[in-house]
DNA sequence: ATATTTAGATCAAACGTTTGCACAAAATAT
DNA sequence: ATATTTTGTGCAAACGTTTGATCTAAATAT
């Protein structure tokens, strides 16, 4: 194997625990015996080996991240890569390293975090709370380890996280289509399990309020993220209320399928009928018409969040423990004023 | 901190040892003392210290994957999403974790691998190797580290890697142009130095002379990987080029690029001229007219790129060193036969 | 001159495992 | 009955660090 701190120490004439320290940057060693030691570590290609540090220290620098599979199935577009360019940005700042391991389900992806913690030692572990998974958090708030959330989880207070304005924004949305002149605007979600999903719902009600609109549960669809899913429950809609003149999706998937079952019932996307969908994917400015959307920082909210917890597991102050960043509406083709 | 293996011992009136032995699965446990031990783990949630066997063993169980920004940035659609389920479908069903780490450029790149190997002991690496970066690959090499790319190195045997068969999809993508009639091809790639590059034009090439058509390096554009290039490229071809009846692009985003170009230029995709991608982008099957492209079975890649790692890592037999997996070509809207 | 402080280094224990060796008891062979 | 093998367990060293306690020599104070 490679050279060791016994290695360097003999070649320095200097104890083991000397070249530890000229290592850890005391301030307790010679500038003379501090030059011979990194010039020994140098010539030796001598590298630390975290493990036993780590063993000793009880702190491997190391945070986790564990992703449902279905989460990466959910988020692979866009939000795998930029989360992860955001989060990876910052450890690497902070000489931190990124375990990742991703669960097949939600019993899974509890036993792979708890694995991370307890046997991999990690010192803290990020958590994409796509869903209230009640039994994990509580399991680490009990445990008092150190995490936090991308999204929220509501029913806790007191939890570290960085989330979107999803119910602002969402309002935001149904805010720009009310004020257009839209009176009857659907809404595509997903399973009020979700919490992106629930949230963007509350959105919704809450920019009919403000316009003065009845909430009508018969405008509301819940389905799964996919464009089938989208296209389906447009029939289904169309058909009980055919004088609809919008429609609000929860992503743009489902906003897709909708405009695709609009156009094959005959009709036009926006003159018709507006649609706005949510998440910014790329397809959105591709597509014709380019969908009205609402874009999420999802890179600055990994960039938050992992900063957030470096910030707690270096012990440095943390200066706010719940962020919400804005979302910004993207206006492009698919919506306009009603016209019947 | 949590219980150790002393802890267990102590309750299960055994050594340390024999729980340790408990946990291997010795089979010199009598089944009595088996019980007794796994009773005290469970009652005490014990869960074995990583750090501290790795120590002793000199094995992590971990692997190491290091992406430069770069490709993240070039992969994030839709390659990372899927290599990395690919990758992590099968570190899970050996019980190994995965390490990540970013880096900025491309001797960041090589640091942060040597730091995996040597400092956090990873048992071995997965590259992308998206580039011909021989520095990295030779230092593993004399070091006689365990690794395996995905992507190909040219210049060096007895490498472990699994590719897309780059040269001949290309060819098979140009054998499609050339079989409806099409006489003046041009190509759209990116820098040689990338790999993929390089072995897509090969393949170009080798379909032209198939088709007993000279190569002309008039028609050969090297620009980066973005849809601005694509445009810009496609209006400096057309200028050259005005007879033009289809265009090969190395990736979707430069051939979407070229089908705005090919439009603001007053013509018509496919009926004037025809456009053939490379990655299946999700954009590819939603655009209009739908790109005709090349899909990579990038999951796949992933699954047998850490299959392999993992084999030679555990000394089972590696039945394969050296894979190429086909890529499949989809004809959708934006290829015909030439009109003109 | 001696007593005290300070600087710079070493010693040895500790972190939580694994594992070769030794050993006792039980089982089997002679 | 004793000699040998087998089975099950424990002892203690090792893995490569860190760190509190300790020591020595030099510097400073009395």
């Amino acid at each position: 194997m490679g050279p060791t701190i016994k290695d360097v120490a003999k070649i320095a004439k200097v104890s083991p625990s000397t070249v530890s320290r000229v290592i850890a940057g005391s301030n307790r060693i010679s500038k003379a015996t501090h030059q011979r030691v990194r010039k020994a570590m140098e010539d030796l290609g001598y590298y630390p080996n975290a493990n036993a540090r780590s063993l000793v220290k009880n702190s491997t620098e190391t945070i986790g991240l564990v992703l449902s599979r279905s989460v990466v199935a959910a988020l692979s577009n866009p939000f795998f890569p930029e989360i992860f360019r955001g989060i990876t940005s910052v450890t690497q700042e902070y000489g931190y390293s990124l375990l990742l391991s991703s669960s097949k389900d939600y019993v899974q992806e509890e036993e792979e975090a708890l694995r991370m913690l307890k046997e991999r030692r990690v010192d803290g572990l990020l958590i994409l709370a796509s869903r209230a998974n009640d039994s994990l958090i509580e399991t680490l708030v009990k445990e008092k380890h150190s995490f936090v959330l991308v999204g929220r989880m509501p029913g806790i207070e007191e939890l570290h996280w960085v989330n979107n304005d999803n119910v602002q924004s969402a309002e935001k949305a149904v805010d720009y289509l009310t004020e257009l002149g839209h009176k009857k605007i659907a809404f595509l979600g997903g399973s009020p399990e979700l919490i992106v999903s629930r949230d963007r719902l509350i959105g919704y009600k809450n920019g009919l309020q403000k316009a003065g609109l009845d909430f009508d549960f018969t405008l509301v669809e819940e389905v799964d993220f996919t464009e089938e899913s989208g296209f389906k429950s447009l029939e289904r809609l169309l058909e009980r209320h055919p004088d609809l003149t919008a429609v609000f999706a929860i992503d743009d998937l489902l906003a897709l399928g909708a405009m695709k079952a609009i156009k094959e019932e005959g009709l036009i996307v926006p003159d018709d009928i507006s649609v706005v969908g949510f998440n910014d994917n790329p397809l959105a400015s591709y597509v014709v018409p380019a969908l009205t959307t609402i874009r999420i920082p999802i890179y600055d909210m990994g960039v938050q969040a992992a900063r957030m917890l470096l910030q707690k597991l270096k012990g440095e102050e943390v200066t706010e423990y719940q962020i919400v960043l804005d979302s910004e509406l993207i206006i492009r083709e698919s919506s306009m004023e009603p016209c019947r």
